[in-house]
DNA sequence: TTTGAATATTCCTTTACAGGAATATTCCAT
DNA sequence: ATGGAATATTCCTGTAAAGGAATATTCAAA
């Protein structure tokens, strides 16, 4: 998994831009207002989201459509797959069973250890 | 959602940790040794995997094991759901069929067009 | 109680990056 | 050709963050 994606995405305003472009394609200007930013600052987060191949341009006339680009997203999709017996809390039993013996020796560190039966 | 997240797993050693607590818990040396960087460093990037909640510590003895916190997962998967007609290229057909026509203009204008010059 | 192993923290330096302000560029209409 | 609108770029400054090195802390065993 690239981090270049999670770099464009940790940056509060980028990580709005790409949730506005959700909605559809937007010019920089209507971004830069829906956000209340300045609009070089809408530019710049663009670039950076260009160049980490999240969004996709479209020059029209004088101005620029900005789009959402669907691999990141395919990427993005595959990677957490990966993880997805984790956050499902499915684990297989042997880590259950690992899990549930860690935490009764945790429980009889804390007290004071009464022999079981 | 969280940009708290993306800007954990922004960072390339933080990303290798997590792809690497995936396999299973692990203690702070084996993390330093795997990762062939230095502990200090180990356990600043842990600490600030542990901050933004993508993992969890178990003290044992004088080791700390991590592992991964299914949350933040669950909260990526959710997220990226939103995005699911996106990277699945499955868009209304007025996009689809505007987006076409789009193309044959930008074929046109990058051709010799023959009434120019 | 001391020792050594495992881990956390602090201090320092360097670099990356975000916003502000100003300016450059590009395009259409006139 | 010129002016204005939309956008990109540059320069500046402050700040966050990463790695290196050194040190502090915590724990178990002897």
């Amino acid at each position: 998994m690239e981090t270049t994606t999670f770099s464009a995405l940790s940056e509060p305003n980028r990580l709005r831009i790409v949730e506005l472009l959700l909605l559809g394609p937007l010019t920089v200007g209507e971004i830069a207002k829906r956000l209340d930013i300045r609009q070089p600052q809408a530019s710049k987060h663009l670039k950076v989201l260009l160049e980490s191949g999240l969004v996709e341009v479209e020059a029209i006339a004088n101005r620029r459509e900005y789009r959402l680009r669907p691999e990141p997203f395919r990427q993005l999709t595959t990677w957490l797959a990966s993880y997805r017996d984790l956050w499902e809390e499915r684990f297989d039993n042997l880590d259950i069973y690992l899990k549930r013996l860690q935490d009764q020796s945790n429980d009889r560190t804390s007290e004071p250890t009464p022999e079981e039966s």
